[in-house]
RNA sequence: GGUCCGGUAGCUCAGUGGAUAGAGCAGUAGCCUUCUAAGCUAUUGGUCGAGGGUUCGAUUCCCUCCCGGACUACCA
């Protein structure tokens, strides 16, 4: 902003030590007090005395400044009231193409980011946790290309190991033969149901095992897998597996196939497109060359039992290659990752992955820099909190799995009810049916973007479908508005164009111009923190300052048709910068609600 | 035991070295002949887990402790 720089220029030629860089910045100013912005001088005290000091100096510049109307110095605070024309030029609201384009960073600051997510297993269909993975991943990846990055996403789905011949041995032996067209079963859900069934027959013959050996009573259930005629047939299935045998090769194509049917809908639903997705299947043997080159380099070392270890000082020692030579969980991690780097030379690589891992890519990003790959610094892990219920956490094995397409449908089909209640037979169904769509899918997504990747959050299905207070139905109910205002001026003969930005001085227009000018800042912010939380609470912030303009400052019948120019002027750049911002959280906006 | 994350209003969550700690929900009291009430206005509600320290100033930084969770596999 001029003041600003003019306040800048003026301190760094009155304060010797004052750095050449800028260092000022405005807050907008707190409720309650007096001003549009505010300068907080107890930052800039060590340059310009004490912070008292320095408030009475910058205030006694600004009070003089051309585009000032009044300054309010509160101990070490200088408030600021902008004159109104100067406030919505500043603030660029008089100019909205610009503030919508001012939000990417300088070409030097722009990179190329491969980011992973999502990365489900085809043995069951995604619930919510899924659904707050995938939320994250694409949220941040289209935010991330709206502040100018290179973006890449990237899934790597796991299709194959034990967990899918589960499903696989539960199907041959119960399925009849049926199929997700045979029996009408969406193919994810098909081939979950069969794992559910694995699991449930396994159970009963665990139970059957202790009792007829009771040595077993302490060993757990994993340690007598192998024990069982399930376990071992399962296993037996994934040496098959390897080895390529036909017939279960066949099995695990088809199932697999159904699966990936199902996620393709689920996927779609949410807005989901990858730009590439990695297989498991084609990549779980990667790594092994790595290990033979980490040796030569002396940062695995052999174990006597040969099993070849990293010693990685304080986070312990991993074995990353098994003493029978085979691969474990990071070795094919870190095949991957070489493997998409070479890929793609990404400068950034994320991965959104739940924080029980966070030790799990500590190690493989400390493995990756003794191995001397200079990116290896760059790679960031994206870790979030489990999703808890109201009554805890989610348990499948007690059917407390919240589904994600149930969950998509229960949504959408609420907000298409209130749809149709509200247009009283004026919409299409199939109208009803988008705009329900569009405003359930966006409320789930507004919800789960809402809280803080880290924070382990608390789902609740009955407040979520309430679609009021601080949700996304709120900030695109707003977005509406515009709509709805813009038409009724056109009614009037009244458009937003060569505008008089001096008559919007009404405390309430103002407020909504200042936080309009920290769209761009914002969601650079959030994309540096890789954090889409920030960008949630400002288009609250916006929406909320834009219902009470609505009702205290009235565009059509303003008092004058220059006055009713200039709102609505601004509620279309309120309009633009809340689709814009829903958008860059991968949530659309309805034309009405 | 060790490492990491959290503990803020009845509930779900923001905040972060600076002005009187915020929002939504829930509660209370109002507002639809007006551009859509999925809205607006007002209001009740807090020893920011506890105790020390650093600082002009700490909910925020440091230390100790208490409580909750995750991780601590030759599983993925």
């Amino acid at each position: 902003m001029k003041f600003l720089t003019d306040l800048e220029a003026h301190l760094r030629s009155r304060f010797a030590n004052y750095p050449a860089e800028a260092v000022l910045a405005v807050d907008p100013c707190p409720e309650g007090q007096n001003g549009d912005f505010t300068l907080n001088c107890f930052k800039i005290a060590r340059f310009c005395g004490n912070p008292v000091a320095a408030a009475q100096a910058a205030g006694e510049f600004l009070s003089r400044h051309e585009d000032i109307e009044a300054v309010d110095i509160v101990k070490a605070f200088v408030n600021i009231t902008m004159k109104a024309g100067a406030l919505m030029r500043e603030t660029e609201v008089a100019d909205m193409d610009a503030l919508l384009r001012n939000v990417a960073l300088p070409h030097a600051e722009r990179g190329k980011v491969l980011i992973e997510y999502s990365a489900p297993n085809t043995n069951k269909p995604q619930h919510l946790g899924h659904v707050r993975n995938n939320t994250l991943g694409m949220s941040l990846a289209s935010l991330l290309k709206r502040v100018g990055h290179d973006v890449v996403e990237i899934n790597l789905v796991n299709d194959r190991g034990i967990h899918i011949c589960k499903s696989m041995l539960a199907y041959q032996r119960f399925g009849n033969g049926e199929t997700p067209e045979s029996c009408g079963i969406k193919g994810d859900h098909l081939v979950g149901d069969y794992y559910v069934k694995f699991n449930a027959e396994l159970s009963k013959e665990l139970k059957a095992l202790r009792a007829a050996h009771p040595e077993y009573a302490d060993r757990d259930d994993d340690e007598l897998f192998g024990e069982t005629e399930l376990g071992s047939a399962a296993q037996k299935m994934l040496r098959d597996w390897e080895t390529g045998n036909k017939e279960v090769r066949a099995l695990w194509e088809k199932m697999n196939s159904w699966v990936f049917a199902g996620f393709a809908v689920t996927y779609e639903r949410m807005g989901i497109h990858f730009d590439h997705t990695y297989l498991e299947s084609q990549t779980y043997l990667l790594g092994k060359d790595i290990v033979s080159k980490g040796l030569e380099m002396g940062v695995f070392t052999r174990r006597a039992d040969n099993a070849v270890i990293c010693d990685l000082g304080k986070l312990g020692t991993k074995v990353v290659l098994r003493s029978d030579g085979t691969s474990v969980y990071i070795t094919q991690d870190m095949g991957t990752t070489l493997r998409k780097y070479e890929d793609y030379h990404a400068d950034t690589m994320i991965w959104v992955v739940g924080d029980e891992q966070i030790l799990h890519f500590q190690m493989l990003f400390t493995i990756m820099k003794k191995l001397g790959y200079a990116w290896a610094d760059k790679l960031f892990h994206l870790s979030y909190g489990m999703v808890n219920l109201p009554n805890g956490k989610m348990k499948s094995r007690e059917g407390t799995v919240v589904d994600a397409d149930d969950l998509f449908d229960e949504m959408s089909g609420l907000a298409a009810a209130e749809c149709r209640n509200r247009a009283d037979g004026a919409l299409s169904e199939e109208e009803v049916k988008t705009r329900g769509e569009i405003i359930g899918i966006g409320a789930l997504k507004f919800m789960l973007l809402k809280f803080n990747p880290k924070t382990t959050m608390t789902f609740d299905p009955a407040a979520s479908l309430k679609f009021e207070g601080d949700t996304g139905p709120y900030v695109q109910y707003a977005a509406t508005r515009v709509n709805s205002i813009r038409r009724k001026a056109a009614e009037r003969g009244l458009t937003g164009k060569n505008v008089d930005w001096n008559l919007l001085c009404h405390p309430t227009e103002k407020k909504l111009a200042v936080k309009l000018s920290f769209y761009g800042n914002t969601l650079r912010q959030a994309a540096a923190k890789r954090d889409c939380s920030g960008v949630v609470e400002y288009l609250l912030d916006v929406a909320k300052a834009f219902n009470s303009f609505y009702r205290e400052c009235p565009v059509v019948s303003a008092d004058s048709p220059e006055l009713a120019a200039a709102r609505l002027a601004l509620a279309e750049c309120v309009g633009k910068v809340l689709t814009d911002g829903l958008n860059t959280l991968t949530i659309q906006v309805p034309e009405a609600m």
